[in-house]
RNA sequence: GUGGCCGUAGCUCAGCCUGGUUAGAGCGCCGCGUUGUGGUCGCGGAUGUCGGGGGUUCGAGUCCCCUCGGUCACCCCA
């Protein structure tokens, strides 16, 4: 073993191939599908002043205690990003670019806890965030690209759970309304969320203990109690959700863990994940955002999706294999050396995925690891092909043999292989 | 932050309860199976500060304490 400062920090991990050949396919497919819908890149830093991100909201876990925040040698207090939104959201008022402004990312997110499986300090997030569109189709579209992005994976267990939370202008009367509700009942709430009911009592609406539920289980409803606008526009989601044929359960406890969120929030839970972390995408609307960071009022809708979770989805599903291994062929040389040396270099060149091995091994040994390298075919260099000028094409994977090709020809044939051969 | 379980070869684990000669297995890896050819099979081989520190003991992988790490759960979230 080695010492304990030579491993990985608790809650993080190094994604070694093949596995991270799953990643590179998860996120290529997902900037693939997101593009297509108009989405461009976005890349933020992965730390912020730590103001950026304490807009999420001071009442949430994540401000509260779950932030890795650390002051810089020019005295900057600054925090490594806890979730997708902030970021964009403030790249988007330093560059007020035009909207709608829509863009996708890929990037990790940090946060103080207790790992688990599926929960880490350092987890994965792909997503969507689009700014300065109030129509209710936006929303169904970014729901429908997250829904259909796992369709495409192959998860054929996924829900998703749908709830508005209303805006300012309904929501005051509302909490109100459901303050009045648990402090009626404050004894019987969790000892967490009894001094926070009456400040934060939508916080109390998704707290998962026993104690908490049965107060709210009767507690108003915010869908029961939105204004007009915010009911049209929930309305039309569900209307354009049907449309799409992507069902969905009505959930009213969802809330979510950051206060920005307004009017449509949603969460994608994957059943097949029998732990307690089968969240694997959620987001909602968040019209006052922008304008708490500085900006003009500007709408956003978004989500994120955690790529560790959606892989441990597809293993509990069968799905999504590792993806099998571009190489085209493995050069054996069995004469030095120097012909592997210059015929892969030739090979890559021409655009041929191509590996060899080194130390002048046995025949043998070298037939073995062309064997596991995944490669389709073996270029065989023995005595025999050195004196003929030739090179023995092995074909590994079906049963067409070997045949002798001229050593000058050789790349011009293996390029040709490789586009008819393997796809 | 709280609690359960676990740290022994590259990987998965046995051995610990009932301390005692050179610490084991499977897989993987390396080599060999005559005349240059992998995937099956057979034979052989290498590798461990038994997570770290302290203690008990004539003697500790085995018992005790501390510590670090992993894992699962709560809370919350991706």
């Amino acid at each position: 073993m080695s010492s304990p400062s030579m491993k990985a920090p608790t809650g993080t991990r190094d994604i070694l191939a093949p596995e991270s050949d799953r990643w590179k396919a998860l996120i290529g497919l997902f900037s693939g599908q997101m593009e297509r819908a108009g989405y461009g890149l976005v890349q933020s830093p992965m730390f912020e002043e730590i103001g950026v991100f304490q807009r999420v909201g001071e009442d949430t876990d994540v401000v509260r205690k779950e932030m890795y925040d650390f002051e810089d040698k020019g005295g900057r207090h600054l925090a490594l990003r806890p979730e997708g939104t902030a970021s964009i959201v403030r790249a988007f008022v330093q560059h007020h670019p035009q909207t709608p402004w829509k863009v996708w990312y890929a990037a990790p997110s940090f946060r103080y806890e207790r790992p688990q499986a599926g929960r880490f300090r350092q987890h994965h997030q792909i997503g969507v965030e689009a700014l300065g569109v109030d129509d209710a189709d936006l929303d169904v579209e970014v729901i429908s690209l997250a829904w259909d992005f796992f369709a495409s994976v192959g998860l054929r267990r996924i829900d998703l759970c749908l709830n508005s939370l209303g805006d300012p202008v309904c929501r005051p009367a509302y909490l109100d309304m459901l303050a009045a509700h648990l402090v009626a009942r404050l004894d019987d709430l969790c000892d967490e969320h009894r001094p926070r009911a009456r400040e934060n009592p939508m916080r109390v609406l998704d707290c998962k203990r026993a104690s908490c539920r049965e107060v709210t289980r009767d507690a108003p409803r915010t869908i029961d109690h939105l204004c007009r606008p915010c009911s049209e526009h929930f309305e039309r989601i569900q209307e354009g959700l049907g449309a799409l044929s992507i069902p969905f359960i009505l959930d009213t406890r969802l809330a979510r863990g950051f206060d920005y969120y307004t009017r449509t929030t949603f969460e994608l839970q994957a059943s097949a994940l029998d732990g307690a972390q089968n969240a694997v995408g959620g987001g909602g609307r968040y019209d006052g955002l922008v304008e708490m960071m500085g900006g003009a009022p500007t709408p956003g809708m978004g989500f994120g999706i955690g790529v560790e979770r959606t892989l441990l989805a597809c293993d509990a599903e069968a799905t999504f294999p590792v993806p099998p291994s571009s190489l085209v062929a493995f050069v054996i040389d069995v004469t030095g050396g120097t012909v592997a040396r210059d015929l892969s270099a030739a090979l890559r060149r021409a655009g041929v995925g191509v590996v060899r091995s080194f130390d002048d091994r046995s025949m043998r040994a070298q037939m073995k690891q062309a064997d596991r390298s995944g490669a389709s075919f073996a270029l065989i260099i023995g005595p025999d092909e050195l004196e003929a000028g030739t090179v023995a094409v092995r074909d590994l994977r079906g049963e067409t043999g070997q045949h002798a090709v001229a050593l000058e020809d050789v790349v011009a044939h293996v390029g040709a292989l490789a586009k008819g051969g393997r796809q």
